[in-house]
DNA sequence: AAGTCTCCCTAGCAAGTGCTTGGTAGGGTA
DNA sequence: TACCCTACCAAGCACTTGCTAGGGAGACTT
């Protein structure tokens, strides 16, 4: 019943894999022999482990976004101001940056091309739930008297969106600069700006 | 010894048309025989006006780089105060997006996998150019007092950088917001931030 | 009238694409 | 012993890719 440890640990070793070279190359610059090569085997053996190319990318957008959806329902369910939600959902984004540079970048450079395929419907969703949740913190925001009352807080949300994961391009998770320092750096840019008082 | 009217109107026309292309589906994604069928031409008889696909992406983002980097260069020769000249290339900036979308996007989106052929070696020039720019703009700034003294003047560049060029992606030059709209919003977020005083 | 130039077509090639097939070595289970 | 499982290979199929060779119709030039 349970799922066997060894079958899941080459499957996974092989989508960490392709994860790489699909954040590397692109996902269709990406072929199954250099999958394949990658993992020491022959483009056919691939097809042991996973349906086609596009079931590798499902898997591993899913199994990201899942985690990563999951991490902000948490924050949300605490039920902190607005400014401290957007603090911590700022902070858990580039968080996953660090932990998972690849799924986040397949997620921003292949996702608009991905979800016009039926079998990635599931993007349109996400992206409408990740507008919600933020559409939402900024209106209360705007409520509490917390943010400026005179914020277009649609245009607000997509620079915010925009520029959070757009780091994933020079973010480096060997550098010295911390995923936790580059929120902090970026959330007094974004609450105060860079002007000098 | 002067370029004939025609023939260089023939060129425009399908350089347009494929830069189109390769803003909506991808650089690779995009086949010859894609530019040629919406050209209504076959695909062999676009190699009478251009080398290679290769050649049509180059002669796309160099005519944009030019035309971009020639009006930063207006803007600094003007020689205004920091906090005027970031306005004025943010402004600038978005303006580009308005004008010459499909341009930025292919630069967005192409540049990163163009920059690693010898061809688009002039690609890192540029980066070194603008990265060049801003850190001038910044470091004058804080120097002035005009900007605040504790920033990161590299990590700075860098969202400032992501932020503009990567609305392109939701921007609409058909839209009601217009582009000084948008830089406008985006200015006040950047100098002032969104938090209330 | 003859030549030249622009623009396009017909037809195809070599290299690569995702994916399929039949088969096999090694291990576990009954 | 008989059976099944996992993980892989060898070979190749149908199709797409960027690009090429050679030619032809019409307009312009000489």
């Amino acid at each position: 019943m349970r799922e066997v440890p060894v079958k899941t640990s080459r499957r996974a070793e092989l989508l960490t894999l392709s994860a790489n070279l699909f954040a590397e190359r692109g996902y269709v610059s990406t072929t199954v022999r250099d999958i394949a090569d990658a993992a020491g085997i022959l483009s056919g053996s691939l097809y042991h482990h996973f349906d086609s190319k596009e079931s590798m990318a499902d898997e591993i957008i899913t199994g990201f976004l899942d985690e990563l959806f999951g991490t902000y329902e948490e924050i949300v369910a605490a039920d902190h101001g607005p400014r401290e939600t957007l603090e911590a959902v700022v902070a858990a984004s580039f968080d996953s940056i660090h932990r998972r540079p690849a799924e986040v970048a397949i997620y921003q450079n292949e996702a608009k091309h991905l979800m016009q395929l039926p079998r990635f419907d599931y993007l349109n969703q996400r992206n409408a739930e990740f507008r919600k949740l933020w559409n939402t913190i900024l209106t209360d925001g705007v409520r509490d008297g917390v943010f400026r009352a005179d914020l277009d807080v649609e245009l607000v949300y997509r620079f915010i969106r925009d520029t959070v994961w757009v780091a994933v391009r020079w973010y480096n998770p060997e550098g010295t600069l911390s995923a936790s320092d580059v929120a902090k750096q970026y959330l007094g840019i974004l609450l105060d700006g860079i002007a000098k008082r």
